[in-house]
DNA sequence: GTATAATCCGTTTTT
DNA sequence: CGGATTATAC
């Protein structure tokens, strides 16, 4: 088996041992998708095992598409019967099958995260509860964290721990929200994403005999990026591997990101438990990356606690060192990294694929892109609003899953009136009370509207009923795109689009005509052999913008940081390196939080091949204000010896994309210095910190002489002994009325002098 | 019931 | 700042 020969040693054992419980700890760009795919291989041929029973999870589509991918080019088409995809997708699939064994109806509607928000403001208002104290995002994450722990309704609402948590926050409601919640859901033939996972706990704890079918067919498995399993998902995995225990667990605890949805590390440490005979591989070789980029990403993560001892090396050569850029704006920031990009694809001859900017929250995006835009720089965003979230899309989606499932009481609220037919919020609002009050399923009020609406209410309301039973027969008669299309005309609903000649009305029809495309590709696709327009909303539901098919043109990738993950790119910049925006402000509540960001500010690290760069303002647009930024704490965390500081200031605005290459641009004030010396705006923290006057603001500083009063939002009020001026720095030596004598770098320091 | 104006709200990350 | 929900007028 020459393919062996390509694997280092600890690489080949993790592919060679097949059977029993085996845990890969995968340091970043380890190679861990290369083993994971041979490993596969090496099943299929040296093993004889039946591609068939082999099932491998993964947490995105990207992923499961990247490995299957790579199988293929690897052992061709048998890789095609192996079961691969998100925990998601392939339990989705499963409980299709078995829906009535748990009371389900097998065309049951996946709810995205909208509609469950949506169906929860609902259930508030009709508790008339106030919905500033419940709101939807809140109690939404709450269901959720319970739901990934295996919290029935019931269970939560006897937990006395939990109904004190609930009361001291003030919300002693939650647990009916998630009991009215759980019922709404099961009337309305809808699983939100956690019931995905829940509901296959339940199917193979109440039902032996599907969970042996499923543990005798799936005789290996995998689980790839295991540190980001929840409990629920692990004890998924445990129960389906229980027979054969041929379970295989790949992960790295330094990159685990995603405890705010459940995940749990402790699924790792547990996972040594649970299996006392585990063989225990770890990867700890780097091929992507330079010794600088390996060595600063050690000493980032070296300040976490929590965490499996491994040492990530390189045999790479040194490479730069990491630069660190400071902007005196958001704005600024952007251009300096347009500006940077620019020269370094003339310089280096990259391509613009080979780069890519990664942010902590999506709407930084903003500022980087009108950057880009006036660089003619093509770029292409990941992520964020996605394609499926756009009202259009979700307007004919809800068409669709409403014919095909006329109890989903979310698709009904969205379409009953769109395009406007004279129903009414007061309509729709009778409607479900009357569907509540007698216990009737919502299609049958529908359909039976003149018992419980006025006149002429009831008839508009009959003629929507009568246009989507005709929209039933289609769905039973022909294929996804032949209704699909049926649907989207005779709903009105591309006329109104058609009608609208604006540019974004004209973007919206070209987006409806986009999606129709997709459900002629998913009918003309020979692998999909179900080509109901069910089967296609099925695979629909789980789909996330970073699983669309881009232009493949050659362009910049903007992300944040938490969709990059697994990937790789030569040249990557991490912007927005401030406090409170990174690590998230949201996030600083304790150290587990906080470590989790600096896995996050690691996992941002590691993506880069040969250069890096860490970019920071000091001002930035936030809410439509304007705000003063400190740079972040982690710069600070990583070894100086790594880093360098970058001389250059973006260019004034010219004209046009063209600009000589390498201008440096006339620099103000703004001077580049290290973030080794940041000021000592760390204090103590028994010390009593000086509370800024309300209508604090920082001076500019540029004039600051000796004997001027100023304030410090810190240090409080003190007189400036002397400025001296250090290279690039000024410096101000400063008596403070309670802190003592303090030397601050002006560019750093915020005062405000007092008049 | 519908269309427009005012106001409020938030931005952490994803299946 | 931008969107999304709510108040007001028609």
């Amino acid at each position: 088996m020459d393919y062996l020969e390509g694997l280092n040693p600890p690489q080949r054992e993790a592919v060679e041992h097949t059977d029993g419980p085996v845990m890969i700890i995968a340091g970043a760009g380890s190679g861990k998708t290369r083993v994971l795919t041979y490993r596969i291989a090496h099943l299929i041929y040296s093993k004889n095992v039946d591609p068939f029973s082999i099932l491998s999870l993964t947490f995105t589509n990207k992923a499961a598409a990247e490995m299957r991918h790579r199988i293929e080019s690897l052992v061709g088409l048998d890789a095609r019967n192996t079961w691969m995809g998100t925990f998601h997708s392939v339990f989705a699939k499963i409980l299709r099958v078995e829906a009535e064994k748990i009371g389900y109806p097998s065309n049951f509607t996946i709810y995205d995260a909208d509609d469950s928000k949506s169906l929860i403001r609902t259930i508030v208002k009709e508790m008339r509860l106030d919905d500033k104290v419940y709101k939807a995002n809140a109690v939404l994450s709450r269901i959720s964290g319970a739901k990934n722990r295996l919290i029935t309704w019931k269970a939560y609402q006897d937990d006395p721990y939990v109904k004190a948590d609930d009361e001291a926050a003030m919300k002693p409601k939650m647990g009916e929200i998630y009991q009215r919640y759980q019922d709404r859901l099961f009337k309305a033939g809808a699983m939100d994403f956690d019931d995905l996972l829940f509901n296959t706990n339940v199917l193979f704890r109440d039902h032996l005999d599907v969970l042996n079918k499923y543990q005798q067919r799936f005789r290996y498995v995998m689980v790839d990026e295991f540190q980001d399993t929840n409990l629920s998902q692990y004890l998924i995995t445990k129960k389906l591997a229980a027979v054969h225990q041929n379970i295989c667990v790949v992960g790295d605890d330094a990159q685990s990101i995603y405890a705010f949805r459940g995940a749990d590390i402790q699924n790792i440490l547990n996972f040594e438990k649970d299996y006392p005979d585990l063989f225990v591989v770890k990867l700890e070789q780097n091929y992507r990356s330079t010794k600088n980029i390996v060595e600063a990403a050690n000493s980032i993560i070296d300040k976490n606690k929590a965490q499996l001892k491994k040492l990530v090396w390189t045999s790479n050569d040194d490479g730069d060192l990491i630069e660190l850029v400071k902007a005196s704006s958001d704005n600024e920031e952007g251009k300096i990294v347009a500006q940077t990009i620019f020269e370094e694809k003339n310089t280096k001859k990259l391509s613009n694929s080979d780069f890519a900017i990664l942010y902590r929250t999506n709407s930084q995006s903003r500022a980087i892109e009108e950057a880009l835009r006036k660089l003619n720089l093509t770029y292409k965003i990941v992520g964020g609003l996605s394609f499926y979230q756009r009202k259009e899309i979700k307007d004919l989606m809800a068409y669709m899953r409403f014919t095909v499932n006329p109890s989903d009481e979310e698709a009904f609220k969205r379409i009953v009136n769109y395009p406007k037919r004279g129903i009414g919020n007061t309509s729709v609002d009778k409607l479900l009370i009357a569907a509540f009050d007698h216990d009737m399923p919502l299609w049958e009020v529908v359909q039976n509207s003149h018992s419980f609406l006025g006149g002429r209410a009831a008839s508009q309301l009959a003629d929507f009923a009568t246009m989507i039973q005709a929209f039933q027969i289609e769905v039973e008669r022909k294929d996804a795109f032949e209704a699909a299309n049926s649907i989207a005309k005779q709903s009105g609903l591309l006329r109104e689009l058609y009608e609208d000649k604006t540019i974004e009305g004209l973007n919206r029809y070209e987006n409806v005509q986009e999606l129709l495309n997709a459900i002629k590709e998913y009918v003309d696709n020979e692998e999909n052999e179900d080509k109901s327009l069910g089967a296609f909303l099925q695979e629909i539901a789980l789909l996330t913008d970073n699983d669309r098919d881009k232009d493949t043109t050659d362009a910049i990738t903007l992300m944040t940081i938490h969709s990059s993950k697994g990937l790789e790119f030569k040249q990557v910049f991490v912007v927005g390196m401030e406090e409170d925006l990174f690590p998230s402000q949201m996030m600083m509540q304790s150290r587990e939080d906080l470590e989790e960001e600096r896995r996050l500010f690691y996992v941002a690290t590691t993506r880069a091949m040969d250069k890096l760069y860490f970019s920071y303002a000091l001002t930035r647009y936030r809410y439509g204000r304007l705000l003063n930024c400190e740079p972040s704490r982690f710069l600070e965390e990583v070894n100086p010896d790594c880093i360098k500081v970058n001389k250059k200031v973006a260019a004034k605005d010219m004209p046009g994309a063209f600009r000589r290459e390498g201008l440096p641009g006339s620099s103000e004030s703004t001077g580049f210095i290290g973030i080794k010396k940041k000021p000592a705006s760390r204090m103590p923290t028994q010390m009593k910190v000086h509370t800024p006057s309300p209508d604090f603001k920082p001076s500019n500083t540029n004039n600051l002489q000796a004997e001027q009063l100023v304030e410090h939002p810190k240090f409080g009020f003190g007189k400036v002994q002397k400025i001296e001026t250090e290279g690039l720095n000024r410096k101000a030596t400063i008596q403070f009325e309670h802190f003592g004598e303090k030397t601050l770098l002006l560019s750093f320091a915020k005062l405000r002098i007092i008049d």
